[in-house]
DNA sequence: TGCAAAAATGCAATCGGTTGCAAAAAAATC
DNA sequence: GATTTTTTTGCAACCGATTGCATTTTTGCA
């Protein structure tokens, strides 16, 4: 049906190669003979097949996005960025849901299949070895939001977990909170851990601080709500860092239900600050992890990993900063 | 790097053809030779190169998976229920983010060039040129939460608007609301146009019922609550009927800064009956738009226009039904 | 104008597969 | 066991492009 090169070639009178260099910059062609194959290409409506081309440049440009973070909202925009940052560098994201795949071969024969260019997989829980695999077998891939010591192979665009876990607990304390409790994501998932990490260490400095912790089934709004009723049964602590925004959202939930007032009863602090925490029925104090940036990094380590894909492993890392709103009593005075 | 069918023809001692009838089901090849090829194939981790393949069946399994709507969370569960679906029928989602393109020609190369086999629009926003020009252009098209009579030549999978819009005026009337509103999306969307028209007609036949309306920016939680604010600021209606549960969202959140009391004060209906509809800080009374059945439907028509590209087109509509929660006073007995 | 160097062009092989057709092998029939 | 029918296999062309190399054309300079 659509026209093809050699179309083309006929049409303008001239050689397949010639219209092949026509649509290929940096190559050898006239003026004049690049004059006379875009208006035959013009008329016939063509446009060159990337696939065909792919089979002798082996570049597709095509990016398989993998992630398996298809309930938590921040992956909207997350996907927003993605998609549109890709486009406007001429390249194709191929989305791979990983929702309830356990093992990476079959993912990894999908990306293969398809001859991805490199692979970004963008998720905190999926486990490390989804990007190890598709490393291993020579494809370049920058693990967003992953672990930044998991493989070194493997590139690694985000915030320093550990380091935002102690900042929550600098934050809680410098409030005058005397027990704190970590109310994690999935306790498999990297991020999880090292936000715990931190925020035990940082508690751990200061004695008086009474300290717990408990872990969400996922992150999503369900689960943090399901954990903190259960919490709110027990002795509860006074205030809680919330592993990310939509758990700390659930847990506001289920404190409200239980009629008790934020930040009066309990305290909550989240983390990515999502558009919702700033919603005003939601008003949530939260540390903010920088989105854009991270995604415009990650695509920026893409393309260069495209050029030379036998880069030096790095890992790219954002600092975080507290967004104030409403869940936390104010910072005593004079700390 | 990856083995080719020629290496696994070389190795198994075979010509190439047997290889490639191994991996294409219902070719004629015999058990002997089948067993032979699949172990030379398992030797090298051969999978074949789909992209290679395209070439001569003309067939990618690429759909092109086209939105604007990137601010929308209800969205994230379309995309998780498309991605998973598709993967399911051995389909692959290539993603084109449209939110800032007016231009069809673009996106449309951007599908011809990668050869995807059809397109799913998912977009209640975009303007119905967009599937038009895909499928003037053979490609086989299904607009998902599209208007049905917007292009014959287009296959739509959706809700009838229109009745939607009557379904909340007679909930509304139902409940002894003298005086609403359509608090709309964006004006230039079908779903806007739609909802709007069988609101307005159905309110019509109340004539003692006062009727106003007005449009929001966009579906979104800011445009949603920017629109309530400017309402609350004139005499308002007392009940309000708005595009969409982000809207809704958005618009409580005015209602709640103003120190007003819903249901007491205002009522608010929605649409869609997001997930976030249910949590329990907003508890949103709204018309549930059955996504899941929406996307399988789109998938498995999607499929038979696979079979048959020039299936006479044809809409599937599915019926919604309210969800009642706390954001409408009850329904006045004895009616 | 003549000649060397540079630029433009076309030929033909190639990328990784599929498939129509004819030949070869196996199975069925008598 | 010979013959016919059916199934299996390989050859070679092809899908839509790119590209190294040789050839032709253009350009620059004396």
């Amino acid at each position: 049906m659509a026209a093809t090169l050699k179309d083309v070639a006929i049409r303008a009178g001239v050689s397949t190669s010639a219209v092949s260099r026509t649509f290929t910059d940096g190559a050898s062609v006239s003026q004049k003979m690049r004059r006379k194959v875009e208006v035959a290409a013009k008329e016939l409506g063509y446009s060159p097949n990337f696939l065909a081309r792919s089979l002798t440049t082996r570049r597709t440009q095509l990016i398989g996005l993998v992630s398996n973070n298809f309930h938590n909202p921040i992956f909207l925009q997350v996907f927003d960025l993605f998609t549109r940052g890709l486009q406007d560098n001429g390249l194709r994201p191929l989305l791979v849901n990983l929702s309830d795949e356990t093992a990476p071969e079959k993912s990894l024969r999908m990306l293969q299949q398809y001859s991805v260019d490199g692979a970004i997989v963008a998720s905190s829980t999926l486990p490390p070895v989804f990007s190890k695999t598709f490393r291993e077998q020579g494809l370049p891939v920058v693990h967003t939001f992953g672990r930044y010591t998991s493989s070194p192979d493997v590139h690694v665009v985000g915030i320093d977990n550990v380091e935002a876990g102690r900042m929550a607990a600098r934050e809680l304390v410098a409030r005058g909170y005397r027990s704190v409790a970590f109310l994690g994501g999935p306790q498999a998932a990297t991020s999880t851990q090292d936000r715990m990490k931190g925020f035990a260490e940082e508690i751990a400095l200061h004695p008086k601080v009474r300290f717990s912790h408990s872990y969400a089934a996922a992150y999503s709004f369900i689960a943090g709500r399901a954990e903190m009723q259960r919490l709110l049964k027990r002795n509860r602590a006074e205030a809680y860092f919330c592993g990310d925004d939509v758990l700390s959202i659930g847990a506001l939930s289920a404190i409200k239900d239980a009629d008790l007032n934020v930040p009066k009863d309990i305290g909550i602090i989240g983390l990515n600050d999502m558009e919702m925490a700033s919603w005003q029925n939601i008003n949530l104090t939260t540390i903010q992890q920088p989105i854009k940036q991270i995604v415009a990094a990650s695509i920026e380590l893409m393309g260069a990993l495209l050029q030379d894909p036998y880069r030096y492993p790095e890992a790219r890392l954002f600092p975080c900063r507290l967004v104030e709103r409403g869940t936390l009593r104010p910072r005593s005075e004079g700390i």
